[in-house]
DNA sequence: GTAAACCCTATTGACGCGGTAGGGTTAGTG
DNA sequence: CACTAACCCTACCGCGTCAATAGGGTTTAC
């Protein structure tokens, strides 16, 4: 399960994914976002420490990403947010933990499945970048503010 | 994430699917598949409700497959016992439910990436049968006391 | 009729998630 | 150099969900 953290990290990055150059404020890219102020700031803090984001303290300051958004997967992200993406922690590849309850980790059925099932998705959430995900928003004209 | 409810779920039925004909009892299940009895007991009502097994009765009760064990897929079960198989509600196909903060689901980019994550991991765990599970289980020789 | 099995509701403890409070530190601007 | 707008960091809290248990009620083989 997706958190809602790791949603609003999405977002929070493919904002910044489509404005290249600018290093916006947390009060801005909140606003625009739709996210808690002091909520985005620790998830903000986290993405810098993983690598994600740069930030420019003092006035002027802001966050920008630190890498093109070319080259940031929405799989990056998610597991750096949320931990793993796979349905079951031992079926992560990057960030493994057996389970108690099952004593031969290779040998379980379960595991087996969940590997494959997380291979598949990781196919897809590592395949899209944020560039991507930026380019298909402008198109579709913003959907944050496209109903209400 | 699967929770631990919707794993004892996986190996209870992976467990009756190696059983055909017979209807073992809630504590057999239990103490083979090491699944606390309590609960298990109200797992297997989940599962029944759903389709999924049949009970029998008074002395001499327990729980069978409702349908053959190639009938059923992991994909069934997980959707029973957790609810969806999607990463995020508004991205299942068979229990949608839209989500507060995205004005247009439909243009959600978000949403966009999740379906396309479901559909992929979807397709693995629906065609990952019973059967095939309970085969590859004793392929290796019941894992679950291959160690210890 | 009795015991063994499933059926069902209610409850509990622990923990993670979503969110908030309140300072500390850095650095542009006048 | 003072001011202040911005990020930095730690601690905290309420709530819901998950995992598990308690304790009866009902059915049926024997």
């Amino acid at each position: 399960m997706l958190t809602q953290k790791a949603k609003y990290a999405l977002r929070a990055c493919i904002h910044l994914a489509a404005r290249p150059g600018e290093t916006p404020r947390i009060a801005e890219i909140g606003a625009a976002e739709r996210i808690p102020p002091k909520f985005l700031e620790a998830i903000l803090l986290d993405l810098r420490k993983g690598g994600v984001l740069e930030s420019v303290r003092g006035r002027k300051g802001g966050y920008r990403l630190a890498r093109p958004a070319a080259m940031v997967s929405m799989g990056d992200i998610i597991r750096l947010i949320d931990g793993s993406l796979a349905p079951i922690r031992c079926a992560s590849r990057q960030n493994f933990e057996p389970c108690q309850d099952c004593a031969d980790v290779n040998g379980c059925v379960i595991r087996w499945a969940m590997l494959k099932a997380r291979d598949a998705m990781a196919t897809v959430l590592d395949r899209c970048t944020l560039a991507e995900a930026a380019a298909r928003r402008s198109a579709s004209d913003d959907p944050l503010d496209f109903v209400i």
